[in-house]
RNA sequence: GCGCCAGUAGCUCAGCUGGAUAGAGCAACGGACUUCUAAUCCGUAGGUCGCAGGUUCGAAUCCUGCCUGGCGUACCA
């Protein structure tokens, strides 16, 4: 907010110096105002001069004393003005205008950091889209987290968000699990029978093999189809994806099957336009979709000699479907292993006449669990996985979103189990939520010694003067700019570091400093601070999913 | 072989749309509880930003080549 009014500023002096032949015009836009890394080098710092001097071939120092001297007159805002290293231009705001952030953010209160740069874009994100074949793994608890965040934060910045997820119920993975369900119903029932070789061995698929017993005891025995055996597994198993997904805090707007693309013909429809534009061939009895048309190294097949489509068909479609449900942008997140499909999509998209760059894919690198420094194995077939049940059963939900979020998508994410379990010292979970915890103990202490609610008051503010203060103060104010650079780069991990910031700086200001002195006037000053404080961090919380508590 | 991602402190990772002296957490070491909650804080130590070139006022960041690890490269999803 106030970066930008003194952006705003700086575009002024800027055109001052054109309208009066400094220099031309030639720099506009390209000149940024910055956050310096270091204190001392100013509140904001700006290329300004470095930039003109490349491009008006002139001392860069002269350029940065002329700036210097025209931002310095706008004395509300700008407090001094420095000229440093090779021509950058220091600025340092006045104290008042950081102080007058406190009485801002209480009056938004919840609001305080959303806005509406998204414009009520509709946006799909899809997340999770795991069949229903097993329990959620690991990695899909990543994705089902990553996705949910992205999602808040979206919605935070004035979309207009709708969360779904995609499964197919008809391939040959649930065929293999039909069978495999049957498989164990037969042995439970004492028949010889020899389970799948490539069939779904978790403990899970005996369980649901029993209910069936219990339901319908031995009249399946038979039974050839293994429909009922495919249909028994998927309920069970959606059942516990959803109960999962909901302890997380997670919520889907559709479940998008995948067979209904079939039904209602969209699968043949999507064939069929790719072939009037010339985009589809037979070859080897099977069906091909011509990639290589849109620079790709080789032709895809879409629908096997078998007669049965590849994956690539129904996720063209399910996009196109996407397209024509008049979503402005969609947001995909997968997992890594699924790089290969997404330049297929988005041919298939291109080639059907839809913009692919309203299409952006989240790929997220898998998860490593370590637990006593050691790397836990992990198979999806095997019985030995880890799912994200288990996962939050042993350290809790709050640790699970916040360990999930932490690290880049890009990044392999390693997932530290004592760390994550420890419930103290250096766990960054409880690091942030202390800190709100302590802010809610505070304004308790203070409520109990007889101040009331606090309130801003202009001559009282100006004692919040310390370094540590302001430097709140500061960081409080960049929270709205934060929210929006993490929710449209679909970065959580960026809101991550932020709360980490916030709640260090918190810590140490709390260890120093004493809010709640026989000083009247400073304490009710500092009291204010402690409440726009608390709104940052329960705002911040929240949006992430994670819980705030009031007291640890 | 080709494509994508990663390589930054002992470990896990930020920073990467070029900016000034490269950061955090954990681990290590030394300190701070008669105090609004010590799930906290303060201090010390720790680095050829994988390697080599290039681009320019300026490179962890951009370009090229190479090395290492992960994922993909199916008529699996």
């Amino acid at each position: 907010m106030i970066r930008s009014q003194l952006k705003k500023v700086l575009d002024d002096c800027f055109d001052q110096g054109v309208t009066e032949g400094l220099w031309t015009g030639g720099a506009a836009g390209k000149f940024t105002v910055e956050l310096p890394k270091h204190e001392g080098q100013g509140d904001f710092s700006t290329n300004f001069a470095l930039v003109l001097a490349g491009i008006e071939k002139k001392n860069p120092r002269a350029i940065a004393q002329t700036i210097a001297e025209k931002l310095a007159m706008q004395t509300a805002l700008i407090a001094r003005v420095e000229i440093a290293g090779p021509g950058f231009v220091n600025v340092f705001i006045n104290h008042d205008v950081w102080r007058r952030l406190i009485p801002e953010i209480i009056a938004e209160g919840a609001a305080y950091g959303k806005s509406s740069v998204g414009g009520q874009r509709k946006v799909m994100v899809e997340f999770v889209s795991a069949n229903p074949t097993g329990p959620l793994s690991i990695g899909h608890g990543r994705q089902a987290i990553l996705g949910d965040a992205i999602a808040r934060l979206l919605e935070a910045t004035g979309h207009d968000v709708f969360r779904e997820y995609y499964y197919n119920d008809a391939g040959r993975q649930m065929r293999v699990l039909g069978e495999s369900t049957r498989a164990r119903y037969l042995q439970l029932l004492g028949e010889d029978f020899t389970f799948p070789e490539d069939g779904y061995q978790g403990e899970y698929i005996i369980d649901i093999s029993r209910s069936l017993i219990e339901e319908r005891g031995d009249s399946l025995k038979d039974h050839q189809d293994v429909t009922p055996f495919k249909e028994q597994a998927e309920k069970h198993i959606f059942k516990d994806i959803s109960s999962t997904l909901e302890r997380m805090g997670i919520v889907f707007d559709n479940y998008y099957n995948e067979r209904s693309l079939y039904e209602n013909g969209h699968i043949d429809d999507v064939v069929a336009e790719l072939r009037a534009k010339g985009y589809v061939y037979e070859k080897d009895n099977a069906v091909w979709f011509r990639t290589t048309a849109f620079g790709h190294e080789q032709d895809r097949v879409i629908i096997k000699s078998s007669g049965e489509p590849t994956y690539r068909l129904p996720d063209i479609a399910y996009h196109r479907e996407k397209f024509r449900r008049n979503f402005d942008w969609l947001v995909d997140i997968f997992g890594s292993d699924h790089i290969a499909t997404v330049p297929d999509v988005l041919a298939g998209v291109k080639a059907l006449g839809y913009d692919p760059d309203k299409v952006t894919v989240v790929l997220h690198q898998f998860v490593t669990l370590t637990r006593d420094g050691k790397q836990v194995k992990m198979s999806t077939r095997k019985a030995n996985f880890v799912t994200v049940d288990e996962l939050v059963d042993e350290v809790g939900v709050d640790p699970v979103r916040f360990f999930f979020m932490m690290r880049k998508a890009d990044s392999q994410l390693e997932f530290d189990l004592d760390l994550a379990t420890k419930q103290s010292q250096e766990n960054p979970v409880y690091y942030v939520q202390y800190g709100h915890a302590r802010l809610c103990a505070i304004l308790r202490q203070a409520a109990e010694k007889g101040f009331a609610e606090p309130e801003f008051d202009v001559a009282e503010s100006v004692l919040l003067n310390e370094p540590e203060e302001l430097k709140l103060l500061k960081t409080m104010s960049t929270f709205p700019a934060t929210i929006e650079s993490s929710a449209l780069e679909l970065a959580p991990h960026k809101m991550i570091f932020y709360l980490m910031e916030l709640a260090g700086q918190l810590h140490s200001y709390y260890n120093k400093h004493k809010v709640i002195t026989d000083d009247i006037p400073l304490s009710r000053a500092r009291l204010c601070m402690i409440r726009a404080l608390q709104v940052v961090l329960k705002n911040g919380l929240d949006m992430l999913g994670l819980s705030a508590p009031d007291r640890m």
